[in-house]
DNA sequence: TAACTTATTTACCTCTCATTTACATTTATG
DNA sequence: CATAAATGTAAATGAGAGGTAAATAAGTTA
């Protein structure tokens, strides 16, 4: 059972989604009053979060933002305003996905699904007796070495877990400029050594005997577990 | 040298990445019909295709299930469409890779060449009872003998899986060197036995009596598998 | 605004490894 | 068997790929 939590203040739409919604085993807790959703956050676990824009005493961009500071849970932006830069916005302050409104109920149910098909969890987790000693935490946009939260930067993190999700297949430094955001596609593939480089340090790894990131010559990297 | 069918109408679009992809060996066929394309892959063999989504009289994801009855060749779908959908069904209907308009020319080729090197995946994989003690797996890029991940330099690796790839077939020293990448095309012949020894040694077989790699006197090797 | 943080570039060093060379060994053939 | 031609391989070489410290640029926070 997949649980939403929406923030709109619309009572009749919200009424007409969760109805809909709910034949496809999606339940949904509707609150009016962002503030009222924030906090509910907290306390109880959702696995996605449709929220309007045009709420009641506070915009709804500044919510989203909010609610990234804590947590990385998928936020699908529903909004009247139908201007192409609210979209644009919306993407850049973390949200997962826009809908203009009006929307059709399946389509909501049908950007649910992929939302959250595409949104791996946990990688690498450990399996019983066989400890791994690196773990990536999706959600929490964190990665663990031996229990420990690593700190990495942007682009350190993006790498890292990129290939940790493609674990033992070779990438192409190319293939990490371009679908890492925190790298610049412009950037010259130098760089990714010079980041590897600083991972590979926090990892307390040498590049001669690499436990977890090795070279692969002419290439790029690969990640062994 | 990759062959390339795109399926584009812009043809200012496709004039700039030919052109651009011809410094890296990569000849581009463009047709702007769709139909033109498909009648095309009856007769000429490709390594992959671009395909616009936008086409005129047919949709690009039919040509794109229309290409999968026939043949499982890779396929980049090229899109001005933003829409997170669009990559959902593109990838349903059997497309390789997604690629949003307007990209760099540069990822292109990126992505190119990654779906080409994790083509094949799995040569000569172990069936049932009999036990292969050669493995190659493109996709990771490693060659397993007896479970165990041979250290091949690049070189090395690509005689090896070019040879395994056509299995029992003789190869000559003059395909190894204009078809494997980490070797260059002005070598001499030489070269090619000195980088065979090395393999040879890694696998621990004598070249007087191989169990892998065999002489073909006067014109190159063969793999036994 | 200044003070940080961090991605990127630059420059230099190291080291891997494809290639050549030179010589040994094997094989084919008369 | 003798000879030539091809293959095997150890050793030397050199180009270039990767590692990294330091400088720079760009962005963020206070």
């Amino acid at each position: 059972m997949i649980k939403v939590l929406m923030i709109e203040d619309d009572a009749e739409l919200a009424e007409i989604l969760t109805e809909y919604l709910e034949q496809f085993d999606i339940k949904i807790k509707n609150v009016e009053d962002p503030y009222l959703g924030l906090a509910l956050l907290e306390n109880e676990k959702f696995d996605l979060i449709i929220l309007d824009l045009t709420l009641p005493g506070i915009d709804g961009l500044d919510v989203c933002k909010e609610i990234r500071k804590e947590s990385s849970i998928p936020i699908i932006i529903s909004s009247a305003r139908h201007d192409i830069m609210d979209k644009v916005t919306a993407l850049e302050n973390g949200a997962d996905d826009y809908l203009p409104k009006p929307y059709n109920p399946r389509e909501l149910e049908a950007r649910i699904k992929t939302i959250l098909r595409r949104q791996p969890t946990i990688i690498n987790p450990q399996t019983e007796n066989k400890e791994k000693d690196l773990v990536l935490d999706e959600n929490k946009q964190e990665i663990r070495h031996h229990g420990k939260v690593l700190d990495l930067t942007a682009a350190e993190y993006g790498i890292l877990s990129y290939l940790m999700k493609k674990e033992g297949g070779v990438v192409s430094r190319e293939e990490l400029i371009y679908n890492i955001e925190a790298i610049n596609e412009e950037s010259s593939n130098k760089s990714i050594d010079v980041i590897v480089g600083r991972i590979r340090q926090k990892l307390g790894e040498s590049p001669k005997e690499p436990k977890h990131i090795k070279s692969v010559r002419g290439i790029g990297y690969k990640f062994i577990a």
